[in-house]
DNA sequence: TTGTATACGGAACGATGTTCCACTTGTCAA
DNA sequence: TTGACAAGTGGAACATCGTTCCGTATACAA
């Protein structure tokens, strides 16, 4: 770990509640846009320094938002995992079951490709990170489980495959390996890709569910 | 990742070759005991300065034997695979062969679980732990292959298991979950050590291996 | 418009990894 | 045994970090 200098009691409560200000949201909108942008060239582990220069703002408004630098790490994982989970809802208005399936994991495919080194902050035993994958697996477990109940009541891919084990899935194989990971990758979720659509209509190989 | 200056260009050869110096060596023997000593208490991110001190150098002398502060963490590491690897054939001196595989595997859940915090490094993608994975496979893999070969003979344990396969499944029960995880751990252990002696003489249920 | 709670910027602080260098010491040839 | 010198040593100094502090600016309710 870094430097980390001794913390103060937190601030009473305020006497008058308002609202946040609206420069204030402005900064922070650009702060979690400037912090996706670093951190997919630059690693999570980027200097706070470098994501308030490129938001344009100064590191104390940076801490003002965001009190640890974790937090801002958190928050950008959280509202790109919103957005993945969004992306199901939009992509079945535009597409056949199957089609918006196969086309959302990709989407997750590269969500996942893009937080390597967000693993191993994840797996730090820092408490900071605890609730992120609760979070991740909440939010979209439910956005493929739909997905999932629409291609198998249309007919086009096998009954039986729960939503949170093709994430877990999927994320396994996203692992990167000594060379070519990113095509090993690639070439394997196609395979299961094509194992989805096998089975498609024939009763399913696992156990029924309620 | 915290503060790392820019880097010069190595030293060219020395014009004669010597061997290392005595008190060179002294140091670096020094330096790897109060690591691991460090390391036990205050985890493998502990300050290079704590180490130093604790083995009495100053940080000059610390930077000689281990130019980067990584290479310290990989050579305790795999100075205690060493350790761990010849207690193998200590304790199939000392001990039948059903109880040596059953204390070395305990040896073995001990080092795991003093590496905790060295799990986060090993996937944190930097280079510098690349072969430390390897490192471990290759020398504690054919310890505990010897052991399983001798158990097996003396019709202690089933037939059928791999080294590899024995030693991802203790590391993997020995990951750290919500609470009482050490005692869990202890448990799935014992339980697998029964599994191992359940089978003895009898045909493996795996597959013949040549 | 005005008062004030909020927000802002960036210098400053403390911690850490790493480098530099004046000084000391082990080793070997003579 | 001794002198020369490569090798080793200690710790101040440097470069980055995360984080805090505080004087100044500004949004918003009244």
């Amino acid at each position: 770990m870094s430097a980390a200098p001794k913390r103060r009691k937190a601030a009473p409560a305020p006497a008058v509640a308002r609202g946040v200000r609206a420069d204030a949201q402005r900064n922070i909108d650009v702060l979690l846009k400037a912090a996706k942008e670093v951190f997919a060239t630059s690693g999570v582990d980027a200097p706070v320094r470098e994501i308030a220069i490129r938001a344009g703002v100064g590191v104390g408004t940076f801490y003002r938002h965001f009190p640890r630098r974790f937090e801002l790490v958190a928050a950008v994982f959280r509202r790109e995992v919103d957005a993945c989970a969004a992306a199901a809802s939009t992509l079945a208005l535009k597409h056949a079951p199957g089609e918006a399936l196969s086309r959302w994991l990709w989407r997750y495919t590269s969500f996942i490709a893009t937080k390597r080194g967000l693993a191993a902050a994840l797996h730090s035993g820092d408490p900071a990170f605890e609730s992120l994958p609760a979070y991740f697996q909440q939010h979209l477990a439910p956005a493929l489980q739909s997905l999932l109940t629409a291609a198998v009541a249309a007919g086009e891919i096998r009954a039986g495959v729960r939503a949170n084990d093709l994430l877990r899935a999927v994320s396994n194989l996203c692992v990167p390996d000594t060379e070519d990971s990113v095509g090993h990758s690639e070439r394997m979720i196609a395979l299961l890709l094509e194992g989805l659509r096998f089975g498609a209509r024939a009763p399913a190989v696992t156990p029924k569910r309620k």
